[in-house]
DNA sequence: TTCATCTTGAACTAACCAGTCCATGATGCG
DNA sequence: CGCATCATGGACTGGTTAGTTCAAGATGAA
């Protein structure tokens, strides 16, 4: 069972951010890593590193994987704002609705845990954090809003997706979640209306 | 150091809360609860119970705590709606303001942490969660919005309140949480407006 | 076939976890 | 004063944690 890669590191980190994603990175041992990923103990630790290292890894990962999708949700900003908006919410209550993935947002429960996480993984998911606000605020600014609306609706807007994450690891069904965004989404269709 | 009661049970259960409320259930030990207290181990399980005993009291102190003041804010609510809501996230964003207090709040951390907390202590979470629904709902009933209107704003309304605690964990400043909350302030004051 | 390489599984350390138990000793009552 | 009560501190159990180490053995190249 040697000399070769017993196993795909992409399924393996899958399995990984899956678990942590699950169950937070507090109630996720390395033991669970393990069963997991069907890695060994040794493996995971010389093939993805430690705890921390490997929860980094996750949250890149699932970053990238969504913000992706975020990204192409809000292609179309410029030219149909409250459209991409719609869809950047969209992106969030697909993966909450897809019960092959756990409730909530790895993000969000990084960004809960960050007064208990690592200064370097707290760091990280920081940074995380604001990647996604300036996403939204470029959109929202080539939407027409002028600056200080596109700041507050990008805050808001990224205020309002952590949430979801909140009220789905709650059990709030997906019709509530869409009258969660609903307000927000009337709000800015409010707005771009004024404004143009 | 014996026959009478050497501690005094607010000051106790205030200092629990406040270390369970910091750090979350999974990321508090009962050590901790015991050099927060000043309580011996044997102390905390005689007289606050176990662990799990101790969080839902702890959980029912801060909800009824801050649920008496969201009541309070609320009170206005048939003759001014939208100072009733404000007053609510007043009371969300001064708590968070407070440098005595711990960052977030424990409602939604519970929330957050549903899925890994036990049956009861789950059960219990959900139950605060739905209280303050019914809370805004009525509020917001009272205000004139129609029961459609109410129940999209009520569950609204309650998701921006939680995110004002995922957001402050990550350290984002009293500023932006206003500009998170002034979005929903607004389309309220649009939803009323356009109603009466 | 022979040998070096590298994954693997299991054992191991030291620290921490929740929860229990009990001897100590201070207290208040009679 | 004498005694029963009860909070206290500390020791203890059994289990889990993160992280390390190492012998066994499968592989691939020569």
């Amino acid at each position: 069972m040697a000399g070769k890669k017993q196993f795909d590191m992409d399924t393996a980190l899958d399995a990984a951010l899956i678990r942590f994603w699950r169950s937070g990175y507090a109630d996720t041992s390395v033991d669970d890593l393990s069963r997991a990923t069907g890695l060994n103990r040794s493996s995971i630790y010389s093939s993805l590193g430690d705890k921390d290292t490997l929860f980094v890894r996750c949250l890149d990962r699932y970053a990238t994987r969504y913000g992706d999708r975020y990204d192409a949700a809000l292609a179309c900003a410029a030219d149909e704002p409250l459209t991409a908006v719609r869809a950047f919410f969209d992106v969030t209550l697909e993966r909450i609705a897809d019960p092959a993935l756990p409730d909530g947002c790895l993000v969000a429960q990084s960004a809960m845990a960050i007064p208990v996480l690592s200064p370097g993984v707290a760091a990280h998911a920081k940074e995380t954090l604001g990647l996604q606000r300036l996403r939204l605020r470029a959109a929202l600014t080539a939407g027409g809003l002028n600056d200080q609306q596109a700041d507050a609706f990008a805050v808001h807007v990224a205020a309002v997706n952590h949430s979801l994450a909140v009220m789905s690891r709650a059990g709030t069904s997906a019709a509530e979640l869409r009258a969660v965004v609903g307000v927000t989404v009337d709000a800015l269709a409010q707005a771009l209306g004024a404004h143009a």
